[in-house]
RNA sequence: GCCGAUGUAGCUCAGUUGGCCAGAGCUACUGAUUUGUAAUCAGUGGGUCGGGGGUUCGAAUCCCUCCAUCGGCUCCA
């Protein structure tokens, strides 16, 4: 048989030939680390023979794929060792994930702590280091059936009824078997670091009704090395955590008596809101867009009408009884735009109309969800509804689009995806508005925008919003968690509710379509983001305080005051540390906390009227003229804005 | 909401098997010092040990319950 290899090059080998033997003849190297194999683009066992002429990738720890074999194969491991110390467990299934793997385990009475892990970890070092093999065996279903039902194993049976009539994959490896599609590294002794991270609870097949199983979650790699610099990395990570960096630079805090999910914004995390909203007004009032107002609640009529209410009224604050009318604080601005529109009296010579607020909205989000900054229940959106024709929806989606790109550039975010969510037929009515042609035109012009815009995206059925598909940004912060950032949604079924309509040129009157988008998503999400992303080192026309001033001593306090002023009427923001503190520990606190720039002033300065200027992070940048130092920072700002 | 864990001063953390008035560092305040690029020295203040209940001669420590936070699950208009 001839084998291909990625790079083309073909070589002829015996039929019957394994790829952990092609493996061998390539190199004893190659052997060594060799994981699993692709062949005709099917990852397989390396011990399973070839027998025809294939196409062949050898997949190592450098492949995804290899990566996610050795972790699937260190949770039969830890299977193992956990049935060793819980001989009634019972498994569900133990998939690899982003960063290694998990099982899903019922203890039945038992209970597993963090304590158990330790000595879990040492068994399955001890069952590594044996070297075990993973034997694959297939059986007729009604055989695996019956091995199931004799071991009162209903996971598995419920497993075993999804699967096809025919042959069932078993793995085996030391006293271990399990029902698995596979495939598996060759043995055990490449497992050399072991972690097992957490204990999780889990509920059976993704359900919240069903019984909740115990979940464990572990870590392990071909080196431990390897491992140490994954437990760096966490560490390192925790560091840029926004929830600490957020308490340590005094940007907000969460307070018992006011409530869960609802943040206090201090000073210094005002000035990043205001200077988000600065960017947002300037950026939208320069696209047409205008700005509106309007109250933080609403009549549950209006919800009724906006069809809110039956699909999401557990997800909002329970309503208040106000004469007689039920009110709720508003989850969403879209239904009081609509409103406003409606008073508008729109023509199509008035479209596209573009509604801006940066509306405070209330959703009661389950406790459990409840995340720092990234889930709360007050949340201030950067929305605004954009009302226009079908012709003229291409271009609006596609200006909205621009306008997330250009935000991604000055904040300098370089790892995102578009998330294309389209609705699911057999769901209409239900979950989604019944309107299966207006679902199937709408999805076909966002996509379409999609590919003229040549904006890569991925496509993602039965995830939209209830009255149209939409597009989520999907970003990463630097703990690895991936959040939606922005949002932009087509709304093709509400305007009608509300009974919005402009009048056509052929003096008909037409429904609008709706756009929602916030570029910026909601600002507690997206200041916690930019926390994580920039370590708390803001740039310098974001950052809430720009420059500190170091007087040596207090002798040249007044002096760092009339500076302050001067800096304060070039809308520059400066701090004093006029504390009876050495210079040396000034520098310090305030590298610490973060600020850009720091001004030392003793006796040359006050003479000369200059400054001497340190950078955060960089150190002494030497002297300057004051008027140098304005100019220097206006056009940092101006550079970092206009990109 | 569910499973598991955690909760000591403004912050970060000690507090041995239940046992003298609960400690440290930083911060704050007071005084000395008048300082030139990552921590000057000394003193003082600050806690109903998350809230409530219980066991005990005695509880930060053991038990129950509520609240909050964290790791997941579920959810996210």
């Amino acid at each position: 048989m001839i084998i291909t290899f990625p790079d083309n090059k073909k070589r002829e080998y015996p039929d019957g030939t394994t790829s952990f033997e092609i493996a061998k003849s390539i190199s004893e190297g190659l052997a060594r680390i060799v994981l699993a194999a692709k062949v005709n683009g099917e990852v397989r066992d390396l011990t399973r023979p070839i027998q025809v002429d294939s196409t062949l990738e050898l997949l190592t720890w450098e492949q995804p794929e290899g990566k996610s074999t050795f972790w699937h194969s260190s949770a039969h491991l830890m299977a193992e060792a956990l049935e060793f110390y819980y001989p009634h467990i019972k498994f569900w299934v133990g998939p690899p994930v982003e960063n290694g793997f998990y099982y899903d385990v019922d203890l039945g009475d038992q209970t597993i702590t963090h304590e158990d892990l330790g000595k879990i970890e040492t068994k399955m070092r001890e069952l590594a280091q044996a070297n075990h093999q993973y034997i694959r065996k297939e059986i007729p279903k009604p055989e695996a059936i019956a091995y199931f039902t004799e071991k009162g194993d209903e996971y598995k049976l419920d497993l075993l009824s999804n699967l096809e009539d025919g042959n069932i994959t078993f793995y085996t490896q030391g006293s271990f078997t399990d029902l698995c599609r596979g495939p598996h590294i060759p043995s055990t002794g490449s497992i050399k670091a072991i972690k097992l991270l957490n204990i999780a609870g889990a509920y059976w097949k993704g359900d919240e009704k069903n019984k909740q199983l115990t979940r464990i979650y572990g870590i392990t790699f071909p080196k431990q090395k390897e491992l140490d610099e994954y437990l760096a990395m966490l560490e390192e990570a925790k560091k840029r955590d926004h929830r600490k960096l957020g308490k340590e630079l005094e940007i907000y805090t969460f307070d018992e008596d006011v409530g869960p999910g609802l943040p206090l914004w201090l000073p210094n995390g005002a000035v990043l809101i205001e200077q988000l909203e600065r960017l947002a007004k300037a950026t939208e009032k320069k696209a047409g867009y205008k700005r509106v107002r309007t109250p933080h609640l609403a009549k549950g009529t209006m919800y009724l009408t906006s069809g809110h209410l039956p699909y999401y009224e557990e997800s909002m604050f329970p309503s208040m009884n106000i004469e007689g009318e039920k009110y709720f604080l508003k989850p969403m601005n879209c239904p009081h735009h609509h409103k406003i529109f409606k008073t508008l009296n729109a023509s199509y010579r008035d479209l596209p109309v573009r509604l801006a607020e940066y509306g405070t909205c209330y959703r009661y989000e389950q406790s459990g969800e409840l995340f720092g900054l990234m889930r709360v229940r007050s949340l201030q959106m950067n929305d605004a509804h954009i009302y226009c024709t079908e012709e003229q929806f291409a271009q609006e989606f596609k200006a909205v689009n621009e306008m997330y790109l250009k935000y991604f550039r000055i904040f300098g975010i370089e790892k995102y995806v578009m998330r294309f969510s389209t609705h699911s037929a057999n769901k209409l009515g239900k979950k989604y508005v019944n309107e299966p042609e207006l679902w199937l035109k709408t999805e076909a012009m966002v996509r379409n925008a999609l590919i003229e815009s040549k904006i890569p995206y991925i496509e993602v059925p039965d995830e939209s919003a209830f009255y149209g598909p939409k597009i989520d940004v999907q970003v990463w912060s630097a703990i690895g968690r991936e959040f939606t950032l922005a949002t932009n949604q087509v709304d093709f079924a509400v305007p009608a509710r509300f009974g919005l309509t402009y009048r056509a040129a052929d003096n008909t009157l037409k429904t609008p379509l709706c756009i929602h988008r916030a570029p910026l998503g909601t600002h507690e999400r997206f200041i916690g983001f930019l926390i994580e992303h920039f370590a708390g080192n803001f740039p310098l026309w974001l950052t809430p305080s720009q420059v500190i001033i170091l007087p040596i001593s207090d002798k040249f306090n007044d002096y760092a005051h009339d500076l302050s002023q001067e800096l304060n009427n070039s809308d520059i923001r400066s701090l004093i540390d006029e504390r009876d503190e050495k210079i040396g520990k000034k520098i310090r606190d305030a590298e610490l906390k973060k600020i850009p720039y720091m001004l030392i002033v003793g006796e040359k300065e006050a003479e000369t009227q200059s400054v001497a200027v340190r950078k955060h992070g960089e150190g002494d940048k030497g002297a300057m003229t004051k008027e140098n130092f304005k100019t220097l920072i206006q056009q940092e700002i101006e550079k970092q804005l206009n990109v």
